[in-house]
DNA sequence: TATATACTTGACTAAATTAGTCAGGTTTAT
DNA sequence: ATAAACCTGACTAATTTAGTCAAGTATATA
């Protein structure tokens, strides 16, 4: 069970985009630099961001991208939803009525993983990015 | 963020034992038939549990596997432990001071992941094989 | 208008992990 | 003796991850 550089990375940069935010679009290169991230991968994490509206691009010299929304607007589900990085404790499909390999009968683990899911899409549910941004200034003061 | 199938039928095979344990060993091949779990990879998964005392074979014929212990001192966690099914969100060595690329501070996100492993770990310490058994047993009543 | 900065897109790949299989044992009840 | 069942280690195909690479387009500014 782990998390990937995909999701870790995003969360990450947004965080890092969120602190500056109010000022100027903030370009990947600055991210990539302050983050250790690298340049291209965040791209496609960006391009995934753009698409589900949590980022908006502004092209050109002195560009970058601004968050769509709000920081505590944004939810940890959402960020981790736009990058596909998706919790999956279930091995059958949820809305089938078979279980896990194609049998007649949920299986006997079925209810218990379902709970999981539950349990962690909730602490998902609950953080903002502006929580997490908070969290990393709270320290400096 | 996806469990992986040893750690899924390590549970369900406990599960499938622990409901006829009280009465004789249980063999592999039984518990293979009942759960449509490969038994070369049931094999290798009970060899995990006996290691850690989960579970303690008997040999030749009629023999199986019996628990070490009652079933509501087994929890989930002792369960994944043995079979390396680790949580890990954090990318960094969580006792090392330096950071996720081996920089020299904690990354932005290290406390958000810190807490989410100690959020679902939480969810395993609670659960014991016991609980298992009687959510599936409940049910037929 | 030339140029540098920065976003955009899609294809590609090496490495790691997963989910097993396979072959050859040993032990013991009947 | 034999069959049931545990035991061990090596091997592999498929998938996923974590990126890289190449070839663009858009725009501020000197
Ligand atoms: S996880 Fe749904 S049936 Fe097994
Ligand atoms: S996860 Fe620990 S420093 Fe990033």
């Amino acid at each position: 069970m782990k998390l990937t550089s995909k999701g870790r990375y995003a969360v990450m940069a947004l965080v890092d985009l969120a602190r500056f935010n109010n000022l100027n679009p903030v370009s990947l290169r600055d991210i990539s630099l302050r983050q250790g991230i690298s340049l291209d991968y965040l791209e496609q994490i960006f391009s995934k961001l753009r698409k589900k509206e949590i980022v908006q691009s502004v092209r050109g010299t002195q560009g970058g991208y601004v968050l769509s929304k709000k920081a505590k607007e944004i939810k940890l589900t959402n960020i981790l939803d736009a990058v596909d990085e998706k919790v999956k404790t279930l091995q059958c499909k949820k809305e089938s009525k078979k279980g896990c390999n194609g049998r007649s009968t949920k299986c006997l683990t079925h209810n218990l993983w379902d709970e999981l899911e539950n349990h962690i899409n909730n602490f998902f549910e609950k953080k903002s990015l502006d929580d997490l941004v908070k969290d990393n200034t709270e320290k400096r003061v």
